[in-house]
DNA sequence: AAGAAATGCAACAAACGGTTGCGCGTCCTC
DNA sequence: GAGGACGCGCAACCGTTTGTTGCATTTCTT
């Protein structure tokens, strides 16, 4: 169900720098290595690798003009990256929500035989009440 | 607006490897490190160091039974998880969303200063149209 | 009691995320 | 137009993570 592109992709805004570079990226609507640098904590040399990584996935688009390299987020790929994100937490989800119902049923039988052990059902003799 | 400890949850996650042990433990309702790493493309120890990162931060708990060390995982913990993914989807998608409405309204002016770069109003003389 | 099965621990290699230091092109200003 | 400031890329280095292999230990089975 998931290829290699899209690990790629998953361990790219895995990095939590990253996710928030795109953030700001998104924010500003593009940016250049030594101006995200400014609002992250760590150098402008950490931040120029990030933006490689995500250049590499297609995450980013880098125009050099002058001395500046500006990037831009893609909108395409990233809308991809969020859609895998909510594909995958709603499969999860799903198996979290099949595994809550077995567990309250589970819940709801042992309830039954707390309450009486050895009843039978309760509709054996239920024809011709008077 | 992300923790320290919502770091530490998305990078648990980030890992493909991981991801793919989750699927697994949630599929089979539990699972050994030695199991986990026959349907894995790697090593019984590699699983075994995933499963202690996954334990760190809570996504599993382990139960030793003889000499088989069983790990399963915590609903509670990946719903907080899920929500994250979700979140920071749902946060990006907003973005996207703006800067498309945005990127129509200027494709939209640009249109019609190619129809017209210096047509006034529609309607001034609109009067008498024979 | 002996062997198979599962785990844990240690040493090691490669990749990743981060730093510092340096050199090169581009812009601005005097 | 010469010189400094600014932005960038490259290389070397360090600590952590992810993976391997090898071995000792515990537990189950026969």
């Amino acid at each position: 169900m998931s290829t290699a592109v899209d690990d790629d992709l998953w361990s790219a805004i895995g990095d939590p720098t990253r996710r928030r570079m795109i953030d700001l990226l998104l924010d500003a609507g593009g940016g250049t290595a030594t101006g995200l640098s400014e609002h992250l904590p760590v150098t402008r040399q950490a931040v120029a690798k990030h933006l490689a990584v995500l250049d590499r996935v297609g995450l980013v688009h880098a125009s050099t003009a002058g001395r500046e390299r500006r990037y831009r987020v893609d909108q395409a790929q990233l809308s991809r990256a969020v859609a895998q994100l909510t594909a995958v937490g709603s499969v999860w989800d799903a198996r979290l929500q099949r595994i809550k119902r077995l567990a309250e049923t589970i819940q709801r039988e042992k309830e039954a035989i707390d309450r009486g052990p050895e009843r039978p059902d309760d509709n054996t003799a239920d024809d011709d009440p008077k």
